[in-house]
DNA sequence: GTTCATTGCGCAATAA
DNA sequence: TTTATTGCGCAATGAA
């Protein structure tokens, strides 16, 4: 039992610990405010070796993987490899959300312009509408301008809407 | 000061930019759930007490802070506090960026009713203006209709799409 | 198997 | 002082 796997409860790690530094890239930190805290996390001493124990033939497969040797070149290799991919990943993910921001800032707009278009044609086709329906009237009345002078509107009988 | 400690459920979110109720990860054929993860950092301590030495003036100005135990009682209510605040805040942004999403969606989708009303109204408008200018040629003409050409369809029937 | 990409998580600094 | 945010590194896992 080394490992708190389950309860979650805070482990009050005290292990003796050592080997605090071993930071040997350099970061190129950008001078961010967060300059101080650049480093830490270290994990704990590696448990002991699963494959060891009761001298177990282990299967072919699940064998526990060796901790990673946090000494190890290669482990720090993968680390910075890891942190830099995840680095990226988030500055992604951060430009997304903006972007997407961006866009419903923009489909807003987009839906202003729209909504006001759709106002002007309808009071355009209203305007017509009613222009129609006066004339249908007129004719309905059987209303004809008086006859003489310009001809302004020879209509004479009832004209048919023509509709198409 | 009581803090009832949250029962730590995993609430394991799947973040990303969609799924929203993701139960915890599928059982794996493989062994153990592995929610160990948590356990790192040994920044180590620092041993002197800058306010001790029985000096008190404590001038105005920086003092550096006692690298705090991490054995500490204290530190650990503090963590615990921490992170829950942190888990919470980032739960809340995730949230607001799938709003955002569904947002986009939504003002999409209403855009596109949008242009299709004005493709309706469009057309409605054109064909008004059409019988209009038909008819005011008629008239210039001094071109009758053929009698007895009732077309009786002057009501354009209104469309009903209409949402909002 | 390897490498990069994602993602949950805890820490610490700092903003509020 | 407390909570909320944010940048960061680690490790597990996913996807080539």
């Amino acid at each position: 039992m080394s490992r708190p796997s389950q309860p979650k409860l805070t482990t009050s790690d005290h292990n003796g610990v050592s080997v605090i530094q071993s930071q040997a890239h350099a970061s190129s930190s950008s001078s961010l405010p967060a300059a101080v805290a650049g480093l830490q996390q270290v994990p704990q001493l590696v448990p002991a070796n699963p494959s060891a124990g009761g001298g177990k033939a282990l299967p072919p497969s699940k064998m526990k993987k060796p901790p990673a040797d946090k000494d190890s070149e290669e482990y720090r290799q993968r680390r910075e490899r890891n942190n830099l991919a995840v680095k990226k990943s988030r500055m992604r993910s951060k430009q997304k959300a903006m972007d997407t921001q961006q866009r419903v800032n923009e489909l807003k707009e987009e839906n202003e312009r729209l909504e006001a278009k759709i106002k002007l044609l309808s009071k355009e086709l209203s305007v017509l509408k009613d222009l129609f329906l006066e004339h249908a009237h007129n004719l309905a009345d059987n209303v004809q301008p008086p006859a003489g002078a310009e001809g302004s509107s020879p209509a004479p009988n009832n004209t048919s809407t023509n509709g198409q």
